[in-house]
DNA sequence: TGTACATCAGTGAACGCGCGTTCACTGATGTAC
DNA sequence: TGTACATCAGTGAACGCGCGTTCACTGATGTAC
């Protein structure tokens, strides 16, 4: 993964480095890419950036900063998938179908992104609340919505086109949201880590279908 | 929580402490308890055990083994969590009726442990499968069962009193128990933390009512 | 019933490890005049 | 254009912490005769 030596860290010319907060921000999410948010480790960040374990302190006030800092870049890296899905869904004239596409293909980023980069997915949910605070831009994909925020506005589709009854609007996210997560959850660290690419895709079409009729 | 003064360790009055293994064992679990699977610190227990860290080497080959008894702990507990709520469901002589309250029942268990006991519910769900391994007997609840038998057992009950057709069945385990772990994992360490009990409760019914639906 | 001795279940001290963090420092940069 | 100086962004060394684990040990227990 990483194409630096590790036995050799990058050696800088410059007393200053440039840019180490950046430098820190990318070590850290590649720890945590890795290994989970129990890998980022300020100590091994500063390594990577080629630099004294303090100099982390000219950039982040702790080491919880940092942490926070790797989570929110997580969550936004999660926002982007769900939106690189959604984009997939090709255009129709049947708004329905259309509706019902795009929910699915918000499930399908997120499982996507879950499998693909699970210690990242473990990292955006780990400590805190990626919802409430969605203040911080750096949290959000390219549209500026968060994770949450997709998923909430592919439900409002759902009922502007019908599929969905008002009555059953509220409240759905957390239904929809548990079913998918809890299907990351069992392939990344449940018992369903053994399964095959292949079951796991037609897992996951299944879980978004039962959310579909069960809603 | 703990009743044990925690400046006066347990005192002993024998060099050989009875059963060192069994008092390591539950030190364990209150940690987990408390902690999650993060908590379960081999010196903590042998301090807990008012014995020298070493002495736990006479019974756990590493605090790895340590850890791996506790989790087997957590999960026969989980499966005790829901062998207890499968008893309280009225006998009635509508088999289906009693199929789907059966069910439901089983969900609400395993959602009640994860909230009431969420420590313990993290490292039962940490690290390895406990699914494959049901060759260990100490984690199944008292039936001898494990918490996935018990949901296949169910599911078995909606098939044969003709509630759920037997070509859904297959795989129905995932399913549902992706939807209830989802869930469980918003309330825990996810954005459903801060929900009243009310509002909890309301959800998880209605995440078990799809399941039933979606199925 | 008593004694020798192997075995078992603890102790005490120490190890190396990696972590986050603090201190006083110094080299580099940019700004005022 | 040059110089003084405040400010910034790094360094080097060290701190205390708690962890898992290993070593040589000793007190207690049980068993053979």
């Amino acid at each position: 993964m990483n194409p630096q030596k590790k036995s050799s860290p990058p050696v800088r010319k410059t007393f200053h480095h440039g840019n180490l907060r950046k430098a820190l921000l990318e070590a850290g999410i590649e720890l945590a890419r890795d290994g989970g948010p129990q890998a980022v480790v300020l100590r091994e960040a500063t390594r990577r950036a080629g630099v004294a374990p303090n100099a982390a302190y000219r950039h982040f006030s702790s080491h919880g900063e940092l942490l926070q800092a790797v989570r929110a870049a997580a969550i936004s890296l999660l926002a982007r998938a769900m939106e690189t899905e959604i984009a997939a869904v090709p255009r129709s004239k049947r708004l329905a179908e259309s509706a019902r596409q795009v929910f699915r293909a918000v499930g399908r980023g997120y499982l996507k992104f879950a499998l693909n980069e699970s210690g990242l997915f473990r990292t955006a949910f780990s400590v805190a609340d990626p919802v409430e605070d969605d203040a911080d831009a750096a949290k959000t994909g390219r549209s500026g919505l968060n994770p949450f925020q997709l998923l909430a506005r592919a439900l409002d589709r759902l009922v502007s086109t019908g599929v969905l009854p008002q009555s059953r609007r509220a409240g759905a996210e957390y239904l929809a949201w548990s079913a998918v997560h809890g299907l990351a959850y069992l392939i990344i660290e449940g018992p369903l880590s053994g399964a095959s690419d292949k079951e796991i895709r037609a897992l996951s079409e299944r879980v978004l279908k039962m959310v579909e009729n069960g809603l």
